[in-house]
DNA sequence: GCACCCCTTGCACGTTTGTTCACGCGGCTT
DNA sequence: AAGCCGCGTGAACAAACGTGCAAGGGGTGC
């Protein structure tokens, strides 16, 4: 873990070497320009392999930004309809129908990544979830240069690692990279055992910290949990919840949970009593950020969704295609089984 | 010249074929979700090469932006030099040293066509000079959708064509093309032979209507004349300038034009006679737009680039290496030896 | 109704690009 | 001082990509 220093450059001249000039300006010659990698090799006088890795190198670290605009006249259907009936700005991720659970997830955490620059500027407060959508999103992000941003974790996450999700300090450290931002740690278990422990915790005064932070978000991003999803997400594989918390669960009629807190149908939260033991923040105090991005992937997703969205957590909303098609298709007349979501 | 039509889109329903939706989909999947073609040929049920093509007009038509950013602590020594010296913000176009005048000019036209984009939007109204920079800008400009836009030409043409130079009216259309933008042709010579028809057409209710456009605009694009440089450009090649006039101009210390109008080192342009005849917009009316784009290719046009920021015409300058370079070399201490210009 | 034309498609080829590998240089350690 | 490690380089290969070409389909004009 050395240094992140500014690789070479700084120094005064005509051509200051240093690797981060040079990928710049490969990228002007070859995006702005359209000089094939060759011609370029010959200006930066080296050679073709070395200009296709620093094209590379200019992609992964943000100095070059793709970005993709409808034409304004027909933005899809769907992120209209959704628009309409949610007052969510939605971004339908396209993903073919037949996709494997694996994929649709990692092609929409990709999508998202790339969309979340817009979002993340300086001086912000960004709230972040845990769970496996994150987790893969924060494997594709997209650097962009911010200062004094803050990465504020929103909820507690124990310890214990199940497939593919990494320890949360990663996913943090991951964000706050990306963007250049501090990183606020939140070392508490995702669900106490005990809610008065909790609220003696949240006396201390390090803890308090923590939430004024959350309090003062800008941004936050999350994905949601079904733990009554065929595939059960994150919290619900690694041992955080027992029988018992499930049954209870179901008995109090939650669908979902954002960021360890648990909602019903009609965006509920009151008299679920595990949310008393639970670390994520508040809803009224979620909804104090002006923006609110969720990343959902997968049908069994929905009705969790529909509950998130019930509850108001949501501004702007990254979806993959089939699922945004079932919550408009759904949302219109015949509600989900497990829910009455008037419109 | 068929219907700019919604080529088939529009229609309801779940996959509403037309081409720009296929070619926004394979740009979702392309750019941001890292496919092969490949694979998004298979999932859009056709072939390689037609998503090959699809991606190409993505591109082509704007709905694919690429854009580079410095990262904000080492934006080119030059441009910071070039801001800290004249108040203009610039965009150094990477060109080797050793390319011919006509790849220089080429290569600058095109990286000043992507790079405009960022500056048009919706409401505005637009000027746009006529010269062989203009005119390979032109041929390469990046369609981006504005509604109520306004292309205004800042000045007369003349009909005669010379190498690689269009009729202005094609050239305007190009423009107007690209934005969606209602195109006000300026149908005058470009210099008239008399001041006093000048001054006639000047009363003409259809001229005023386009002097107010003129004096209203949000934007402006030019480049500069040099009529002294080896390689004159544009206006000095037509036949539009008569052997006299030039003895004039040199007479009377003129270093370069913008748009038609002339001026000195210092900024000054009164007591250049020719001006009288001139139709393009007096610098007063110039300077009333808040955004100023001057593209310039070619240390030739060094002296007029020069004066051209003396007369405090440019707020954005997109110029090639060398010339940028030259630029703050020489404005350090030694003035070129066509004039003095006070730092 | 038929023929024509233009636009679009997929294939095949050549080019361009990404990646793997082996090597060489410089810095740090022992 | 020698050795080791890591990084960056260029060559060679494999994959991905762009484009000319001939064929097909839909619409238009006669």
């Amino acid at each position: 873990m050395v240094g992140i220093g500014i690789d070479g450059a700084g120094r005064e001249g005509d051509t200051p070497s240093g690797k981060t000039r040079d990928a710049l300006r490969a990228a002007h010659l070859y995006y702005l320009q359209d000089l094939t990698m060759d011609a370029i090799a010959k200006e930066l006088h080296t050679s073709r392999s070395s200009v296709s890795r620093l094209l590379s190198h200019a992609r992964a670290t943000g100095l070059v930004e793709i970005s993709i605009h409808s034409p304004l006249d027909l933005p899809s259907r769907l992120e209209q309809e959704i628009l309409a009936r949610h007052e969510v700005s939605a971004h339908v991720v396209p993903v073919p129908d037949h996709a494997s659970d694996v994929d649709r997830l990692e092609r929409v955490a990709l999508s998202a990544a790339r969309i979340l620059s817009r979002f993340i500027d300086s001086n912000q407060t960004i709230g972040v979830a845990w769970g496996s959508t994150m987790s893969a999103m924060s494997r594709h992000l997209a650097p962009k240069a911010t200062h004094n941003s803050e990465i504020v974790q929103l909820n507690g996450a124990g310890n214990l690692r199940t497939t593919g999700i990494l320890y949360a300090s990663e996913l943090l450290r991951r964000f706050g990279d990306a963007f250049g931002a501090r990183v606020q740690q939140f070392p508490v278990p995702a669900f106490f055992d005990d809610p008065a422990t909790k609220e003696a915790f949240w006396r201390e005064r390090s803890t308090r910290r923590l939430l004024d932070l959350q309090a003062a978000m800008d941004v936050a991003i999350f994905g949601v949990g079904s733990p009554f999803a065929e595939v059960p997400s994150h919290v619900y594989q690694g041992g955080y919840l027992e029988r018992a918390d499930f049954e209870a669960l179901s008995r109090e009629g939650a669908v979902g949970d954002v960021a360890t807190v648990f909602y019903r149908a009609d965006g509920s939260t009151d008299g679920i009593t595990l949310n008393t033991r639970a670390t994520g923040p508040d809803f009224a105090v979620l909804r104090r950020a002006p923006r609110r991005i969720c990343v959902v992937s997968g049908r069994a997703k929905l009705p969790s969704l529909r509950g998130a969205l019930a509850a108001g957590l949501i501004t702007d909303l990254i979806v993959d295609e089939g699922t945004a098609r079932a919550l408009v298709e759904t949302s219109a007349g015949a509600p989900a089984a497990t829910s009455a979501d008037p419109a």
